[in-house]
DNA sequence: TTTAAACTCTACCAAAAAGGTATACTTTAA
DNA sequence: TTAAAGTATACCTTTTTGGTAGAGTTTAAA
């Protein structure tokens, strides 16, 4: 029941975007230094982020990245997701031929869980990034 | 954001054992069978419900394990917890110094997933295995 | 009192997932 | 034209997970 580390790199590096605002640019070695991942990593993170379309990237000398939506439009649910994958509390929710005695469909566990998962999602999905930068100033 | 392949078979092997009811001793072939397991690895997580006291074996011929509590006093919870470990959707929570920039007192993502965290701890918390067994028969 | 059906303990192993790196590009502002 | 950026793909290492093996110990019952 973690988010992966790779993950919480990725909401780092959405809370740097978000702090500079929807549009402006800033380049991956900067982001990288400022929120401690490598710069190799924070580039492949980056790269999901813009097939996703939560970020664009600029080429070019003077590139870099910028953010596509309002960081109130974003959700820690949205980010999580885009490293992460679908939320899946169990491997019978996300395919229900994972059961291995074949019974999901009348399973009372995997009812419940649906039910958690469901609250579990909702929970990710109200918390904007717009709240993670309260009190956050711009970087240097 | 999943539970481990272990900690499900661990559920079902409970339910096995809420089904007969607490006290009625079954033995781990039994169960392995019933529920799709190989009889070691339901050995293994047999002894670890032991270790936690939601269970007891009982060694020699005839022997087996029974349920020490009833199954509404037993939940999700409680029995994901035997195996996984304490919940912890993130490193720094389980863990404050594995905040790889030191500052897990002052972020607010922290904050926010602790907030999620405890409310999902609380609804694995609330299904109770005598729910889960609802419509169940005994086995033959 | 012997036997076999049970559980116990510790260690080991293989596959999968996670975390991270390398190489060889392409694009573009200045 | 050049160097500062991003792109794409592939690879590698470590950790976690899932599962197995071997050599015991205990005990009901014949």
């Amino acid at each position: 029941m973690k988010i992966t580390q790779e993950a919480d790199y990725a909401i780092r590096i959405i809370i740097h975007l978000s702090v500079l605002g929807k549009g402006n640019i800033v380049d991956a070695a900067t982001i990288a230094e400022n929120e401690g991942v490598t710069l190799r990593f924070t580039l492949k993170i980056l790269r999901k982020l813009c097939k996703d379309n939560f970020i664009r990237s600029h080429r070019g000398v003077k590139g870099g990245y910028s953010l596509v939506k309002d960081p109130d439009e974003i959700s820690l649910k949205d980010i999580i997701e885009v490293i992460d994958g679908d939320f899946a509390i169990n491997k019978c929710l996300k395919d229900e031929n994972a059961c291995n005695l074949g019974k999901a469909d009348t399973c009372n566990v995997h009812e419940a869980l649906r039910g958690i998962q469901d609250i579990i999602i909702r929970e990710f999905d109200k918390v904007k990034f717009s709240q993670l930068i309260k009190n956050k100033r711009e970087y240097k």
